[in-house]
RNA sequence: GGCGACAUGGCCGAGUGGCUAGGCAGAGGUCUGCAAAACCUCGUACGGCGGUUCGAAUCCGCCUGUCGCCUCCA
């Protein structure tokens, strides 16, 4: 049986994982504001997300896979005086708040889709939700945990005696920092809105028990994760940014009004910097996932692909912060290469047993090769014959299983099972180009395939196999390679360089390998 | 100021007190008409100072440095 822990930021230490209800995880995590276009950091916490939500079904868990996306709520300042973001970003582009949404709702899972990270399986928006929200803040004023001033509805914070378990922040502390433009009508700094009051001026507003306004940000998250998950939620996450106040918040607003506990685990990915510093989009430095895929920002020498992305992040635990530099990403995309090739060349001599094919599919692991004509045929091809054997020793499985499981049994350390993959994996690499193929090479495919395609999600199998174009332009250079083996056989090196030297020229590379040549594009 | 992290070989990056992480780059070699690619081999690193221990990158303390949160942010 698999024993999953997860460092729970509540307790601080890692925890053995029990779902309360066997088979089934319910996990919620904070989505994006969609106001503006999603960044490698986003990439980050998603990513990350995602292979824990990929590796519980791996395990056979039902996962039910809630992430909001908000609409409404986040000031661009003091939670007081702060201007609702989507309305700021609204009038600056000049669109109803609603096609504002839609518009980076549609970017953010377009990207997301790029960057193979599945989708929740409820993406509830905060705008949709006003109902619940208000019926949930009408329980916390019924059960003294808020009260209403003129239009505004705040949280008590001294209501509850563990405000601030989490962050491990203590109210008098708050109360003691100096904060800028707390305001007077709060009973406590550290109380929180609920719900705003909105004049005229404001586009987004609803009716409520307390006039017109919108909800604040915290609350959108509570009666969301309650409504499609329960009072009490297996798994919640999210950016460690928003540990304090946001998920602070949600925890008071979610016990103060069911009195259980909200969450079990709380997992928090940690950030990517740039330069040591942190990627924020209010800092001015973020990159969009769209530059990096497109290679347009200043800081980008060239365009990154997607898969060269997800590889990079997973190769550091979600808890360590992810230092971006295009160095990093130049060697994460030699490995990932690497790494792509010995997976291709297994699966496909195990599909294709002892035939005598014997070649490998280049991914497209850069985006150079998504920008080039033939796109979709990125490949090594070979018709060399080989003689294999398939009778070798077996490959120890078991090992290689085991060590994957226990990498990722131990708060989803993909960093770890990426290098365990490297190190078992390698070894098998010349041994199959060399025809001697273990014994249990079907079952090592399947196994392999289905970790790596599945969970880790680096590498889609069969991605760009079926191109329309790509049967002739194989053929094409299957002659023009066959002709050159005979010039080589004649030892006509002027004809068979010329091919060689043409072929370069268009973008087309050609390699002498120990009995056959191969080509790729360039 | 309060709270919380982190400091690993040229770069990135795992790390359960004693046994080689891994990747990239680099060096040497094999193969090859040449070239390229590929494959094989190679690096004994853990911020500083103390302490615990037979033994610490790993535990404890102090110091230095970097970062995050305390205001919106994945």
């Amino acid at each position: 049986m698999h024993k999953v822990h997860i460092f729970n930021t509540l307790s601080r230490k890692k925890e053995l994982f029990k779902s309360m209800k066997e088979g089934f995880v319910g996990i919620y995590v904070c989505g994006p504001t969609v106001y503006g276009d999603p960044h490698l950091g986003h990439a980050k916490s998603y990513i990350s997300f995602d292979v824990v939500v990929r590796y519980f079904r791996y395990l056979g868990y039902r996962v039910r896979y809630v992430q909001n996306i908000t609409d409404v709520g986040h000031l661009t300042d003091d939670a007081d005086d702060g201007e609702d973001k989507m309305a700021k970003q609204s009038r600056i582009e000049q669109l109803e708040p609603m096609e504002l949404a839609e518009k980076y709702t549609y970017r953010y899972f377009r990207d997301m889709d790029r960057l193979n990270v599945l989708r929740p399986d409820i993406s509830p928006r905060a705008t949709g939700h006003i109902p619940e929200q208000i019926a949930m803040i009408k329980t916390l004023l019924s059960k003294g945990h808020a009260y209403e001033i003129g239009g505004n509805v705040y949280f008590d914070v001294t209501s509850l005696p563990d405000y601030g378990k989490l962050s491990g922040r203590k109210l008098d502390e708050a109360e003691s920092g100096s904060r800028v433009a707390t305001s007077d009508e709060k009973r406590h700094p550290a109380d929180f809105a609920l719900w705003k009051k909105a004049d005229s001026s404001h586009i987004m507003q609803w009716d409520s028990p307390w006039g017109n306004g919108f909800p604040g940000w915290h609350i959108e998250c509570s009666a969301m994760a309650t409504k499609y998950l329960g009072k009490t939620i297996d798994i919640h996450g999210g950016g460690l940014e928003n540990q304090f106040p946001h998920h602070e918040c949600e925890i008071a607003q979610c016990e103060g009004t069911y009195d259980e506990p909200f969450v079990r685990y709380w997992m928090h990915n940690n950030m990517v910097t740039l330069n040591g510093q942190k990627m924020g989009k209010s800092l001015g430095n973020a990159i969009s996932l769209e530059q990096f895929f497109t290679g347009d920002h200043k800081l980008l020498n060239r365009p990154w692909s997607p898969e060269v992305i997800r590889f990079f992040l997973l190769q550091s635990h979600y808890r360590s912060t992810t230092d971006f530099s295009e160095e990093a990403l130049t060697s994460a995309e030699s490995g990932y290469r690497n790494l792509v090739e010995i997976l291709d060349l297994l699966h496909l001599v195990a599909q294709n047993g002892t035939t005598s094919f014997n070649g490998n599919r280049k991914g497209d692991a850069t985006a150079e090769g998504k920008k080039s004509k033939k796109n979709d045929v990125d490949e090594v091809n070979s018709y060399a014959t080989g003689k294999q054997d398939s009778s070798g020793a077996p490959f120890d499985l078991q090992t290689l299983k085991d060590g994957l499981h226990e990498c990722m049994n131990d708060d989803f350390n993909s960093a770890k099972a990426i290098g365990f993959l490297f190190e078992k994996l390698r070894p098998l690499k010349q041994p199959l180009q060399n025809g001697k193929i273990p014994s249990n090479i079907g079952e090592l495919s399947d196994f392999v395939t289905q970790f790596c395609r599945d969970v880790l999600a680096i590498w889609s199998l069969g991605k760009t196999s079926d191109a329309q174009d790509e049967v002739p332009f194989n053929e094409v250079m299957q002659l023009l390679l066959e002709l050159r083996e005979q010039a080589r056989k004649n030892r006509d090196w002027n004809t068979a360089d010329q091919i060689r030297d043409r072929l370069k020229e268009i973008g087309v590379t050609v390699e002498d390998g120990a009995g056959s040549s191969t080509y790729k594009l360039s």
